[in-house]
DNA sequence: CGACGTCAAACTGCATGCAATTGGAGCGCC
DNA sequence: GGCGCTCCAATTGCATGCAGTTTGACGTCG
């Protein structure tokens, strides 16, 4: 497979960037909670940059699903619902599938010397805290698709991977995705091997029961808007009640 | 199944959100070919807004690979290789598959009926521009995407099926969609009887013949950049000749 | 005639400033 | 104490201004 040249769409040097990825870091190691405010003053002084910069910023992330930006109001780290994250699951699986299909039989020694080596830094890993074991298991992931070597199917499986990542911060149970290593090995052996069927199944199974493991139930555990949760009760009222309870929520 | 409440990342009324939709439009009909210039003073000007708008506007084309942008040069669109085009086909059959499994079945009859209606819409506009037509075969998939109540289905199946709106205005022959309206009848049809299985393998019938009958060669018809054309041979010549080479392509 | 160096216009990168909106503290009323 | 009101600090929405970079036109020279 001849190398195709590098993306047009690869992320410049430029201060956006710099704060896109920085933020992005942030929130999938749980640094930033979802939920959390995302002021730009304080993201520009503190980036040493202007409002218009950190601005810019935070609407590529929106773009991302990873921030939510509403008119008038401060940003903050988005807290998909349940539903939500588990749709992000869902198309992640066929997203990674295909990611694997395209893969098998087509390594190089040296892409899958690279694959090993960083299942063994996970493994290195595994002592530290839970959120680097996360984010080490999502980049196995991008960096498989960014073995496809096309852009487009990186793009969208590093953005579904990171609000899978941010959906974990809110629902999993810690430890919750440490004995997922094993899978990871297997992924590259039978990857190695060619077994395009095999492979394909392993991943459909790896990330199902990681979906499985984390999304344990639709009350989730903590940072949820009491808003969110109310609001299947609003239709029982009369909407000027509403407004009321939406005002309770947001004070507590 | 019931209405989920509607999405948080639904585009407001921003200044920026309105350029935004007016250039998504203004490509996918192609009165903005590929390649075209999208400086950042005409637009403010030609929308009454600030550069500072049409900026924001460009960063999130380009978020969506409507746009390349590069540091210091006017914002372009985008210009998709062939390579890249049948690789959004495929993710974009995966991501339709989903959409139409997750349907089967699950439609009221009030939706049903919207389809069916787009669908007579698509019919009528046959006489019409090739732009239209292709502009509503679009629709119509995004509007299935819709029905799924899943925001990030929603925007990942309307980003990718531009992306595919914007290489056919690059690579297809004239007249190469129109026959996909019966296409579209029998997917509704499956649909509603809720046969998951056929429905899943007519959207990839339908969405795979549609990338063969449009994707038809590795060599485009036009607008393809002489550099990217010239690529392979640069490796015959010295790498001086090249850079002469390329001044002379950009004149061209 | 073509290659090369120079320069001004065009354009982008970014910071700053001002008006408009929000939200929440304080205060009076029931 | 709870509820509603007013008002001000905090924050966003957007335009403008300035500095740095690119483009390509022009003049010069081989």
């Amino acid at each position: 497979m001849a190398a195709r040249p590098s993306s047009k769409t690869s992320e410049s040097s430029d201060k956006v960037s710099v704060i896109c990825r920085a933020l992005r870091r942030a929130i999938i190691e749980q640094a930033l909670e979802p939920g959390a405010k995302l002021p730009e003053d304080a993201l520009g002084e503190r980036f040493g940059v202007s409002r218009t910069i950190a601005r810019h910023a935070l609407g590529q992330l929106a773009a991302e699903g990873l921030v939510e930006l509403r008119r008038n109001r401060i940003a903050v780290v988005a807290t998909p619902s349940w539903q939500e994250a588990r749709d992000a699951f869902d198309i992640r699986i066929e997203l990674e599938r295909l990611v694997v299909r395209q893969l098998a039989g087509k390594l190089t020694k040296a892409q899958i010397a690279e694959l090993n080596a960083h299942v063994d830094a996970e493994d290195r890993a595994r002592g530290g805290t839970d959120a680097v074991s996360i984010r080490l298991a999502t980049e196995f992931h991008i960096l498989l698709a960014h073995m496809t070597n096309s852009p487009i199917l990186v793009r969208y499986v590093s953005e579904v991977a990171y609000r899978c990542c941010l959906t974990l911060s809110l629902y999993s149970r810690p430890h919750s995705s440490e004995c997922a290593i094993n899978e990871h090995r297997a992924i590259i052996a039978a990857l190695a091997r060619g077994d395009e069927v095999k492979v394909m199944e392993l991943m459909h199974h790896h990330l199902d029961s990681v979906a499985n493991r984390a999304l344990v139930a639709p009350t989730p555990r903590r940072g949820r808007d009491l808003l969110d949760i109310l609001a299947p009760y609003a239709d029982e009222v009369t909407s000027d009640r509403v407004v009321k309870l939406t005002k309770i929520a947001r004070r507590g």
